[in-house]
DNA sequence: ACCTGAACACCGTTCAAGT
DNA sequence: ACCTGAACACCGTTCAAGT
């Protein structure tokens, strides 16, 4: 009788592991059983099912975001593109990360500390006529709907169907230039295109923070 | 012999009926089969693979933005917020269309019509120190992660699973309560929270239209 | 309380054979 | 050219039985 040690955060972890090994399709149940190297039943006493454990795994991507250095006291422009960047740091760190969590059918789970600090910090720089709850979901629509297009592409150049894909393409339209802006758009410079999108979100809806002189 | 008009278009349009009916996660080669009433080895006549139909079933839900009266000669915001909310709604009228989108790993196919115009309207209207490619690449990145953040609520609704969650989580989190911003982002006035994240990400990066005197 | 073994009703995909 | 029938190697989930 051998002591396991296995329990849900640990069939998590592993399941992670097996998704940053083998893609979030190759996950099954059983697979993830051998991993853990035990019988496809006894996952069922740790997780109900299948989707029990994809929502699970979306706690675990937003439970790596730290915020605890984030001064909800002192709201600043500066602080609420941290939580972005760190929302979209921690998505990234996973495999698929984006669409474990747009796939879990939980949007609020373990996103509500997430959206409460953001929630607090925009209550202090949004101005009128902007809305602060208006303001959050689109940072948060904006994060999630950036991060799944860019780990579509990280997918799709790790298995070498980016290229004849562009090829494809430009070929059919001839006037998507592969250096042009409609196709460039993921090949490179990523995080400068993904501030970018906050400070547009930002920029006339929120008050500028103070520069130090 | 009958005369049986089977083919990749009939195929992807039964699998979007089927998805309709039962949702996204109980589409399986072989039900679809069956609803075409035929022989699961017959599908791969017409498709490649499971990706390959997923693939098809995005490129079908682009297919349905008409952009005919859109005139790229004479751009204007309003134009540009036209063509967003014609992308939610086109993701809106497939049940899982967002899923389905994002989950195709395809994200130019049949997105290239709707990125070109958007870029010729954005050209237009975009002001320094913006570029048309980043706000692009912004209204798509928001209006794709708004549609599958709610299309996750509208299946948790049909469920039936919406109500418990909301009362689970005011249980362990008093402070977000359920008349607040940080839960009823999603219950009501979803129309109206959309358009006005288009016009956080619009506001100060364009030149406004003329108002019509 | 946790795990095994075995079973059940399914999957995706391939391929010779038919028409 | 398109479809069937049958097969192969898998799935998710349940549950009596063991420890």
């Amino acid at each position: 009788m051998v002591k396991r040690g296995l329990n849900r955060d640990r069939l998590v972890e592993i399941a992670h592991e097996y998704v940053a090994a083998n893609g979030l399709d190759a996950l099954t149940m059983r697979r993830l059983a051998s991993a853990a190297e035990v019988t496809p039943g006894a996952l069922y006493k740790h997780l109900k099912d299948r989707r029990d454990l994809q929502r699970a795994m979306s706690d675990a991507v937003y439970a790596t975001i730290d915020l605890t250095d984030i001064d909800t006291d002192t709201p600043t422009v500066a602080q609420v593109i941290t939580c972005c960047e760190r929302m979209r740091a921690a998505m990234l760190t996973f495999r698929d990360g984006g669409r474990i969590v747009a796939g879990s059918y939980s949007p609020f789970a373990a996103t509500l500390a997430l959206s409460g600090t953001l929630m607090r910090l925009l209550q202090g720089v949004v101005q009128p006529p902007f809305h602060p709850g208006d303001i959050q979901s689109a940072l948060r629509s904006y994060t999630t709907g950036f991060v799944i297009e860019e780990q579509a592409y990280l997918e799709l150049e790790r298995t070498g169907e980016w290229e004849p894909l562009v090829t494809a393409l430009t070929a059919h339209f001839p006037r998507a230039n592969r250096t042009g802006d409609t196709i460039s758009i993921m090949t490179g410079e990523r995080d400068r295109r993904f501030t970018a999108g906050l400070t547009a979100i930002l920029t006339g809806t929120v008050r500028p923070d103070p520069t130090p002189q």
